[in-house]
DNA sequence: CTGAAAGCGCTTACAG
DNA sequence: CTGAAAGCGCTTACAG
């Protein structure tokens, strides 16, 4: 207005342009209590003619707080890039940050190695005041590590014997519906290719494809572990088929893997669904443009972001203790890998990329 | 040692305990000349003993430094996900990073409507010293704007006019190379199914698409430009094959659209590479796993972070300019999915999924 | 309701 | 080569 927009105007000047003090200003500022109306008004109006912005290391210094939240991923790059799960989350996850004025400071280590020193040097050097605890294990490490630490933290799902709020998106209803669908069309030998054993959902998704198998009379033994990587998803798929008696249908917990699988199938010969049955999770872009379009399993990453990052700004402010938040669970999206079983003959050998019978 | 590591020893206790000032111990710690030998190895090793970590917010403070890199990606999440380049980009970042206790902010905005907004904001905050910028546009507005913040910055790849240094990985070849790698199956007609054409690597890698079928005498005038989705890769495919005549071939500009593309073919009973050639761009690990694996060009995202680190880092601590860095080029990874043009009769109508002929 | 002052933990001229 | 002091821009008791 009548003062040119100087480089950086600080505290000061507006104290001095509005004629109070610094500590008003602050008081004003942070809207605290103890300024009268009339100060308050007159100081955010000096304060927004300034274009004045609290500097954050100056506020990082005297509240020790850095005003901004730290995701580590702990995942081979490959993997991550084979999962739409991470983009979407923290899309979800920056939209809420920048909202108030957050960042967020993202380290990607290779494996679960080196995980511990980065938190530690996370929370050593104040970078971040809270973190977003991803792919949960089994006793993960990292619960007691943050609560060492004092750090603020927020678990994608629940987990026994954490002290921090919980953001849970349950994709157990999932895998149940892909498990239950596929019984409906008549298979009885399902298999399951699943992820890490120690990643608490993929426990939690093979318990719900067994139960969901009992429940209809069936055997759930046929399961094989994977990393998640499209190669191991194929060598799973190659492994089952090659078995005597052999799957008509595998439920996938990735869809790279269900996509591998589904080129193990067709390089095989067999006809999906005739022969073999495929479900995919997660659904991501491609899953709809593979052919045949891949059953899949769907969630909402975006909103699970969001969530997770109120829930980690309420546990930063909070004195009192942050209810857990239940997100709309996981759902079945049907498409054109999964079918009944064939009546015909079942072909055998390499077949020719899609030629016509 | 002989003192337990209290919560967080400060410059002042290091300075006490080494019987000096407070100035001397910042000297020793930063290696600035002007400490005689014996007193730096004392400051330091005294530093060690307490477990002296530097307060990043003080720093910060009096050097107007956050000791923290920016990368913003302007993109939607779902495209973000499709591509295997930014995980393994970030995880070459972050190497580099961590070594130089620097930290990655990063922000992901679903358009580049607001990233304007966004770089102006991590300019003001100073809540980072340097940024990234990738996925560079033609005119690209953020290069003027970066110079008008006095943000420093390292380009990935060469952009006329740009004033910061530039961290190249030629991936020209690797389409010049697939294009060639067809002409030489002996295919006449060849699409080109690119992404958007403001992005200068689109633009570049069209032209190489151009020159090498001009340089065979081909006609290069099939194009189609996507956003990179899968869904615009099976609709650009769709409009190519429903081409009075279509071509017998198809180079697409990333690894999605392609196996998006063999979807339609199959769904059209087409045989790949008999009827359908098709080649896809990035080397996603998915890609040898499709059916038939896929031919693609691979470079190395992961390098290219690491470089991209050095060179933005050298130019936020230089005074003088940091030379462009040239990356080893893309190349073909040749698979299964191209071959020879089928001289058989061509299949109409769809088919069941690799039923065998 | 408001002001003056100390303090957060560093860095950096300025003297000696 | 070393020390004492000011300053970075905020926040927060402490007085009034």
């Amino acid at each position: 207005m009548n003062q040119a927009v100087n480089p950086k105007p600080t505290i000061t000047d507006v104290a001095r342009a509005a004629g109070v003090s610094k500590g008003l200003v602050s008081f004003a500022l942070n809207d605290r209590p103890g300024v009268s109306a009339r100060s308050r008004d007159h100081i955010l109006r000096v304060a927004r003619e300034l274009g004045y912005r609290p500097s954050v290391s100056a506020r990082s210094l005297s509240t020790s707080t850095s005003y901004a939240c730290g995701l580590v991923i702990a995942r081979d790059p490959e993997i991550i890039s084979a999962d739409p799960f991470f983009p979407s989350f923290i899309a979800g996850v920056e939209r809420v940050l920048v909202a108030e004025g957050r960042a967020l400071v993202l380290s990607v280590v290779g494996g679960d190695e080196h995980e511990d020193a980065v938190y530690r040097t996370l929370a050593a050097d104040k970078r971040v005041d809270g973190v977003f605890l991803t792919d949960l294990r089994r006793d993960d490490p990292r619960i007691p590590l943050l609560a060492e630490l004092g750090l603020p933290a927020v678990t994608l799902g629940r987990t026994p014997g954490s002290p921090f709020p919980a953001v849970a998106l349950d994709d157990t209803p999932g895998t149940a519906a892909a498990t239950q669908h596929l019984i409906e069309q008549g298979h009885r030998r399902i298999a399951h290719v699943i992820g890490p054993l120690r990643m608490m959902h993929a426990q939690r998704r093979h318990a719900a494809f067994a139960a969901t198998m009992a429940a209809a009379g069936l055997d759930a033994g046929l399961v094989e572990e994977t990393d998640f990587t499209a190669a191991h998803g194929a060598a799973a798929t190659a492994r089952l088929l090659d078995l005597a008696n052999p799957p008509t249908a595998i439920v996938y917990d990735n869809d790279p893997m269900a996509i591998a699988g589904l080129g193990v199938a067709h390089e095989r010969g067999l006809r999906v669904p005739g022969d073999l049955s495929i479900t995919g999770f997660d659904d991501s872009e491609i899953a709809r443009y593979v052919y045949p379009a891949l059953t899949s399993v769907r969630s909402d990453p975006q909103l699970w972001g969001e969530a997770a990052a109120r829930s980690l700004l309420a546990a930063i402010a909070d004195r009192d203790p942050v209810a857990d938040v239940d997100l709309p669970p996981a759902h079945l999206v049907v498409r054109a890998s999964t079918g009944p079983v064939s009546t015909g003959p079942s072909p055998s050998g390499p077949a020719p990329t899609g030629a016509r019978a």
